[in-house]
DNA sequence: CATTTAATAT
DNA sequence: TATATTAAAT
């Protein structure tokens, strides 16, 4: 009897329950993925390294993570994925298919860092509340520490010049911290005021690599769409974080998602041009506008 | 043990 | 490039 790690719900019950429907793609929007031929877990089988076994791992019930997951997570197949065999229970032992952090995925992300608060914006708690299914511990940590970076550097640039003129950074420069995200919490509600700068930010774009990247060696990029599959439907009553006892009350008035930039952008490099036009990475996903 | 961070690997 | 993995420090 495996219980699930999700132990909180006698804390606080005030958590927020934002609206999924906002992000999650409308049916229409989705577009037409041909992939799921086989459990990504099953194509990695045939896809492990021969040596580093590493049979004595923990294993990882991502089936029974959230039951009501109106997310579905979405793995590349790394390799060819030959097909064949036994595929029922996926082997949890074994390597698992990178995430693609797609902006639907992106945003729940997000949310609920700004939903948490620095305070508890760590991976297992941000792992729990975004209830996606298969997101492990280590997913949400290394893009946590990529989300970070990208906060500071643009802290880093709103704080170089801003100011009252040519504040870049609308949020950055200010002290928005519109409302209490948080006005349950009895113990550390200002927990997100004291860093306010932590959440509201938001990137889009710019995910999964379009064709013309292409790096993956065996067999080559052949699906470089099915991006988003999220649950078309059945988002309401979700319950996003059953265990965590997340309950409506949404003052997401703090989570506007501009479009700011990319947020994984490079150094800068080539100033001649004048300027910003940085490409565009085809905005292959539905999100077109939200 | 969990988190953070830097470095490194794929 | 994006994400994963690891090591070391906390």
């Amino acid at each position: 009897m495996r219980e699930e790690e999700v132990e909180v719900e006698d804390e606080p019950k005030c958590f927020a329950r934002w609206d999924w429907e906002e992000q999650l793609p409308s049916p229409n929007e989705l577009m037409p993925l041909s992939q799921p031929l086989i459990t990504p877990d099953l194509a990695l089988a045939f896809d492990i390294p021969s040596s580093s076994s590493s049979v004595a791992g923990p294993p990882p019930d991502r089936s029974l993570l959230r039951q009501s997951e109106p997310f579905e997570l979405d793995r590349e197949d790394a390799g060819g994925g030959a097909g064949g065999g036994g595929e029922e229970e996926p082997p949890r032992t074994l390597k698992r298919p990178r995430l693609v952090w797609t902006p639907q995925l992106h945003k729940r992300f997000v949310d609920a860092v700004a939903h948490l608060g620095i305070k508890n914006a760590v991976p297992k708690t941000i792992m729990q509340f975004m209830g996606v299914d298969g997101l492990t511990r280590e997913n949400v940590a290394s893009h946590l520490q990529k989300y970070r970076l990208y906060l500071k550097r643009v802290q880093m640039q709103g704080l170089s010049a801003s100011s009252s003129s040519s504040a870049p950074h609308p949020f950055l420069g200010r002290t928005p911290v519109a409302a209490p995200a948080e006005p349950c919490l009895p113990y550390a509600p200002v927990a997100m005021l004291q860093h306010h700068q932590k959440n509201t930010e938001s990137m889009q774009q710019q995910y999964y690599q379009p064709a013309h990247l292409g790096h993956f060696s065996s067999g080559g990029p052949g699906f470089l769409s099915r991006t988003v599959q999220t649950q078309p439907v059945v988002h309401r009553t979700a319950g996003l974080a059953p265990g965590l006892g997340f309950v409506p009350a949404p003052p997401h008035s703090a989570t506007p998602y501009m479009n700011d930039s990319e947020w994984s952008r490079k150094g800068e490099h080539g100033g001649s041009g004048g300027g910003g036009a940085r490409r565009k990475e085809l905005t292959l996903f539905p999100t077109g506008e939200d």
